[in-house]
DNA sequence: CATGAATGAGGCTTCATTCAT
DNA sequence: CATGAATGAAGCCTCATTCAT
């Protein structure tokens, strides 16, 4: 109800806040100050600044993880399932760039008692390990040649977040044909060589 | 010089926190305790934090280039020198793990006056123009097929960093075969298709 | 009705919470999560949290003297009534430990808006007087020497509370048996001297 | 130097303030206040609130036991030994009105992170502990009659702080008056029966 | 009669920075 | 050149209280 529209509210505030201002900027008072509410509010509603940030990651993750599973896993081939991916990916943060900046302000800063990173990049190995499976049966199927699944998967993801940090720099730099151009280097890179392939773009 | 010694060992001592500890976990009061010094020595040698980080970066940065420049000089090839920058860097990293790890708390957090990064996309500007040129050279060579120079040298860059990250996280990952993996990806990535050429790995 | 009794619920979850973690850490929110109801249900039932440890003090005050009177008046020499007194204190503190805990906190703590214990030394006159007048009276029968009563009153009581505090602190402590022994103390300590011994002053 | 000037100065502040406003009303900043310096020069000087209460008990116990403990050794007979002990509280109590107030009010609210009172009942041990092998002297010496030994030492001791407590009320109350009532009072209640008199029990 | 939501003051602490010595 | 002391702002959090529903 009431409860579950202020905490809305609030994550959508600390989103916009993190993406303007940065992690070490974002305060509780910024924040409150941009939703245009108390100070306390926060605090009361969420136990404490990590749990609000806890929340605000778990929000914008399951938000973009169920606009890009279900487009990935309409692909059966692996070059297919990984451009998918991209494209959707690349779609889906139009529309959504604070969330991102905001998500990557917290995995890269938050930390816990032990400063140790609290999303760390333990927190990536179930993408990873997805994304390594659909890549050994690409492989096992014949379609993709021999490689370390694990440094690909890392580095898909890699290429992902930065296309995403400069699209976030540059708002008008073009990432719906970034992503193609991202398709285009994977699908050379790792498919097996036999004959000149082309790509479908 | 006495002068120079201070501030190398501030800055070294600097690092380490970064490295240790985050961005948001690294005050004056730590790094001085870390270097055994008073808390004011370094407002003394530093204009500020500010300055501090800003020379942080300058000598870090200074230092890898220095390691890796001359070595993808060497080469001639767009395909060699790029293999040469991958597998030079992680030649470099290793042993500098604290160095790498500072530099990029400091790259993703610190900001100005207007809330914007001090170091941001722009600071990659040479760097990926840098890229882009050798890119550029080789597909007027033949050497390499067609696509966006400046997508690829982000690219580059976001698959040099995560294997640091990735290093970092995992110090146990054989980040010497990491950068072999990246560089037969984006051989077979971006060459022009004629026949099937092999790696020299 | 029921605004008795939600008043007599919220008094006995705050006297369970002063008895547990002190003055200090009692807060209306703690009071009423012990008690299950809303934290703004005290507010509705009591001006504040100042009048509910005043409500407090009464009842918990009313109980223990309406079970102390009557069986010190029982008694008709100063003796037997400073010995019931110990008695019946001691039985009745068994049983009702946490009122008597809650009791002291806010006794030693309360003040009001001039900084002044609210229950100052100044509460314990009705106390003092009608204890004095009790010692008084066995001086003017003979029964008892010569000493400042309301020094002696003051010391009954004293000693009262500290036999309550050494209980609360050590619940398998006798407290019965502590009781007959200040009983035995105080009626060496203060009868007529029949074989005249002199105190060295 | 510097340093021990101003911790000193800082508990003499809070020394003041809690004797003033009590626990509860005791704030670092209401001690800097009064103390004419800033807030923070508390938190330089003191790892935190419970440090500088800690400390604050140390020094008030180390001077009044200083000041108690030779007076009362120079004292023979069990008797001699009490009386001299409350004469000499008594005394050193007047001028340090502030100090014995402060002590009580940590005393009695200081509690540890388990809700557990940090000078409780087993902070008093080491204090009753030497008062019982006074007593049990001199009931081996003949000088004492038979009764337990705790619950005296446990009874003198709130003797003791009731007269402190009372003259804190009331300053003009002759609290040297009151030490000699005191120990009329345990005089004859504990020296040994030459005529043979009874308890009732 | 009860509640959950909101407020704003105040508490403790950390911090970058300044300054006298 | 170095230090320790001091500052005051800002951060997070707790709390008693108020109020619309």
């Amino acid at each position: 109800m009431i409860e579950d529209v202020r905490r809305a509210q609030i994550i959508e505030s600390a989103i916009e806040t993190f993406a303007e201002v940065g992690y070490s900027g974002t305060s509780l008072a910024r924040i409150a100050e941009r939703a245009g509410i108390s100070k306390g509010v926060i605090s009361y509603h969420f136990a404490g600044k990590d749990e609000l940030m806890e929340q605000l990651v778990d929000q914008v993750y399951r938000e973009i993880t169920g606009f890009v599973a279900p487009r990935v896993e309409r692909e059966s081939t692996a070059a297919g399932r990984l451009r998918a991916r991209l494209r959707s990916v690349a779609e889906y943060v139009q529309g959504h760039r604070s969330q991102l900046l905001a998500l990557a302000e917290v995995f890269n800063n938050l930390r816990d008692a032990n400063d140790q990173l609290r999303y760390g990049e333990t927190f990536n190995e179930p993408i990873y390990q997805s994304q390594e499976a659909m890549l050994r049966a690409g492989q096992d199927s014949g379609e993709l040649r021999d490689f370390d699944a694990r440094v690909m998967a890392v580095t898909v993801q890699a290429a992902i977040d930065a296309m995403i940090a400069y699209w976030g720099a540059y708002p008008e730099h073009d990432i719906a044909a970034h992503a193609e151009q991202l398709a285009d280097l994977f699908e050379n890179g790792i498919r097996a060589h036999h004959a000149g392939q082309e790509t479908d773009r």
